[in-house]
Order: C-alpha cells, then structure tokens, then sequence
DNA sequence: ATGGTTGCTTAGCAA
C-alpha cells in the first residue's frame, strides 16, 4: 500500500543523449514517478533498457527529432494517454498521461512559442487553454492530479533573472503568464511555492553564454498539483546540482513529495 | 527575433 509519493520532473534535451545520467539519478534519487521532456525519439527506438532495469514501467509518446514526452514509474502505470483528444492538431508528441502510485500524472511539454508575433507564439497560447479544458474534461474537483513539466513560462517575477529583459521573450511575456495563470486559477497549485519564498531559484540555464555561472536562469519547469493533492504536499525541490558536470541537460529536474 | 551552445541530422532548425 503506498502512503505517500515522490515525483519528479526532468526536461532531459535527448533522453539518448542523456541516458546514463538519468539512470544514474534515478538510482541516486528513487523517485516512483519521472515525468520526462524533450525526449526526442521514437518510440520504438527509445531506450528503455535503464528504466527496466531500474524497474520503472514506461508510458511513451515519442517523435523523430524533437519534442517527446514520457512517464516512468514503479508504482504502477496504467490507464496511458497520449495526446489531446479533442479533434485538434496535436503539434507534436507533448502530452502524456497515465495512473501511477494512486495519482492522476501528466508529463507536459509546452511549446516555446518561437517569438512574440510568430505563428508557434499563438500555438503556444492556445495549448494552456486546450490543456485547460482537456483536465476540466476528463476530472473532477476532487480528484488527486499532478501536472509536471516544461511550461516555457516562468510564473512570476521571482522566478525570472531579469523579468525587464524577460517580460518581452516567450518565457516571461505577460500574455503567457496570463496563459498559465488562467490554466492555473482554483485547479492547480505550483507545488514549488508551498515550500519555498524566495527568488533567484531556477529551473533552467541556457547553454549559451555564462548563464549557469551567473545564475542567469528561469524557474519553467514546475510541478502542479490539484487543491487536494497540494494540501498534502510535504516537500518540492529542484535539483540544481544535476544540472551540473558534463553535457548536463539545460534543465534540473524537479521534485515533490505527496502523503497520500 | 540578431550573439552564445547543444542535439538531431548531416545544413539547418529548434530551443
């Protein structure tokens, strides 16, 4: 019987590119669920092998060259859902969900929207509210639901190195906070938040330039949580550190803890 | 939206 659950969230740039790392912070970590992104494999070329072995079950949704989302777990997995069922053009393999350790999870990989203006800009906008109706959809209030990911938005000024530089990009424009915040209100709690004040903690660096050295970051990776399943939430980090070393992802994981 | 780096694919795109 599982009385509490530890999940996590990686936007891996390459999960082959990144295999041994990730196994050996799976090792390292034991989370019973990891949400990952950016996979960028098919699916039948995925590298399961470390997630067996590890013993993870695996929900796919891969695609050639860029997107892939997935979810591993070894507290059961079933129920999987791929994509968005609502008619629409799914824009890439950015969606997956699946039952796991008495939890609702999706895996989410928001697109980044290019630049303000472009037509992924106006994509980008439109998948918060697609994700909204899909989750209002398929669950009820009281239902136990996390939704971790890469949410190419960082929520708020807090979470932005230089919200004046940043307020007119993809990541931190008003229009896409507004998009999230929509997603969010009264259906989704950034777990992060319950546990941490303070500024200056990112989830992403970008590889270019001396962002890492200068924690010149955005905290767009965020693990949300329904009202029920945040009331009990006991613990939310991110791991800094695995952002580290060599050939790191741009991205540390992140993670939270339920007692269920 | 311009630079810098990384990954997928092998010249150029996406992030």
């Amino acid at each position: 019987m599982v009385d509490s659950v530890h999940i996590a969230s990686w936007n891996v740039n390459s999960i082959r590119a990144r295999q041994e790392r990730v196994a050996s912070w799976l090792e390292q970590h034991r989370p019973d669920v990891l949400c990952l992104q950016e996979t960028k494999v098919p699916d039948d070329i995925f590298p399961v092998e470390p997630f067996r072995t590890a013993g993870y079950d695996l929900a796919l949704y891969g695609q050639k060259g860029y997107n892939g989302v997935a979810i591993a777990s070894r507290v059961g997995l079933d129920d999987v859902r791929r994509g968005f069922d609502d008619g629409g053009d799914e824009g890439g393999a950015r969606l997956v969900g699946a039952r796991a350790g008495g939890v609702q999870v999706y895996s989410v990989y928001v697109p980044n929207g290019q630049f303000v203006g472009s037509r992924q800009w106006d994509e980008k906008l439109l998948w918060f509210d697609r994700l909204r109706a899909l989750l209002q959809g398929r669950h009820g209030a009281g239902e136990h639901i996390a939704v971790a990911g890469d949410f190419n938005v960082a929520p708020e000024e807090r979470d932005v190195h230089d919200p004046e530089f940043w307020k007119r990009q993809v990541l931190f424009h008003p229009q896409a906070r507004a998009a999230l915040a929509r997603l969010c209100e009264d259906r989704l709690v950034d777990t992060f938040r319950l546990h941490h004040e303070a500024g200056g903690l990112y989830s992403w660096w970008d590889y270019r330039g001396p962002s890492l050295a200068r924690n010149l970051g955005l905290r767009i990776d965020l693990l949300l949580a329904s009202p029920p399943l945040a009331r009990v939430c006991t613990a939310a980090s991110i791991d800094r550190e695995a952002r580290g070393g060599k050939l790191p992802s741009d991205h540390a994981p992140i993670l939270a803890d339920f007692r269920l």
